[in-house]
DNA sequence: TTGGTTGATGTAGCGTTGCTACATTGGCTA
DNA sequence: TAGCCAATGTAGCAACGCTACATCAACCAA
């Protein structure tokens, strides 16, 4: 009898989905289930959804569109290497937090395949490792970079979920270890900023007079509040 | 008529499995095709494996009894950092080789469940960390660096089994990262002026953030212009 | 009004799946 | 020789993904 909006019924099969492959994750599920669950029988649900895989589908681009609900909802800082932080960790927390959702986007190991709604994150990922290597932060090209997070972060992702409990220690480690790789930043024995006072005092005609003074002068300061740096 | 050594049959379910398996990786398989490829009836299969789980449990551990033929069968250089190069690019060519078994080890992402057969690598891991932290060589946990490697480890194999493509230099970025992060030596290959950015990105309060943008943008000309200083 | 098209749903049933109750066989041992 | 037990077959169950077909309501053109 109903018919409410454009398809309400689509809508409540997904939701159902989700909801079965949320208190089981990584577990199958069964279609009749789901269509018990919404009071319709199984040539509804192929209907819309063409075949199981279809209704996978459906459920793994909605857990993309909450996965990136939430992401931009965080504004950026501004510095793209800190953006990779904050989205690293909003990433660990939406698997923590959405198993099953996770595993059906990042868990599903079969060669040659990958939801196509994967590109959307990755897609910006890629442009805070490009936004990186234009300024010159960077010392593997940007797609190595986006490459090397996206793996990493979701290795630990898993790990995670598999072991059911969230180790915020261990996810903290591995991101740095990441980002100090790809930046090239390590333990450092000299202070780079007084190396990078040399650099710019010995070429004053890159920049100009003035604005290398000003350059030098910064530097210092930098030195003096930061001395966790030296 | 046979009945050979210790249950032939048994053996060969398992291979028959395992070939299914390796020609689907990823896939489910079918108990009937297993029992045709032997000529046996399932009744005999559940004698031998009692569930489908008990088949995919034993395939399993014949999959880690196959990697750790490999792995023990290079002898120790007497580095255990070294080690731990040599036995992760063991690993990533274990899961390429082999995508069907490694997808079983590793792959099956279900919270609260992992095979126990796992633990052999895992100690034989543990027991490097350990060596490498009694040298004085970490600046983590051992516990912690095994986790840390492991994690990065599957992440960067379950990564080339899904696009079907060995990586080299992904694993290996991987690789020395992780190295670089549990051990505190960071690769010093990035330029004192990459890491001048670094330093003022990461401290926008100390100079104010449009004149750190203005710096950083200072800092990469001079960087561009004077490639003696790489 | 009429008649046809289309989307949405139900009835019923196909072949396959994991699994099992039960019967049968064959070799070993008491 | 008698009995036990591991190994295997026969036959079938319930649940699964999927589909041919019919039904019904809504819309739209003649």
């Amino acid at each position: 009898m109903p018919a409410t909006a454009t398809s309400d019924t689509r809508v409540r099969l997904i939701d159902a989905a989700a909801d079965l492959i949320a208190a089981a994750p990584g577990e199958d599920f069964s279609l009749r289930a789901v269509c018990d669950a919404v009071g319709v029988k199984m040539p509804t649900l192929y209907h819309f959804f063409g075949s199981k895989q279809g209704l996978i589908d459906a459920v793994v681009e909605r857990g993309f569109d909450l996965y990136l609900g939430e992401k931009t909802a965080m504004e950026s800082s501004g510095d793209p290497i800190q953006d990779l932080r904050t989205g690293w960790d909003a990433h660990v927390a939406f698997g923590l937090a959405n198993p099953g959702f996770y595993t059906l986007m990042y868990g599903k190991v079969r060669p040659g395949y990958s939801p196509a709604a994967q590109s959307r994150p990755s897609e910006i990922l890629l442009s805070l490792t490009t936004r990186a290597a234009d300024q010159g932060r960077l010392v593997v090209p940007p797609e190595q970079a986006a490459a090397h997070v996206l793996v990493t972060n979701i290795g630990v992702t898993l790990q995670q979920i598999i072991l059911a409990t969230a180790d915020p220690e261990l996810s903290a480690a591995v991101r740095e270890g990441t980002i100090a790789a790809i930046t090239g930043t390590g333990a450092q024995q000299r202070t780079p900023l007084a190396a990078a006072v040399e650099i710019a005092a010995a070429h004053p005609d890159v920049l100009g007079r003035a604005e290398t003074q000003l350059l030098v002068a910064w530097l210092s300061k930098l030195g003096e509040r930061t001395p966790e740096t030296a």
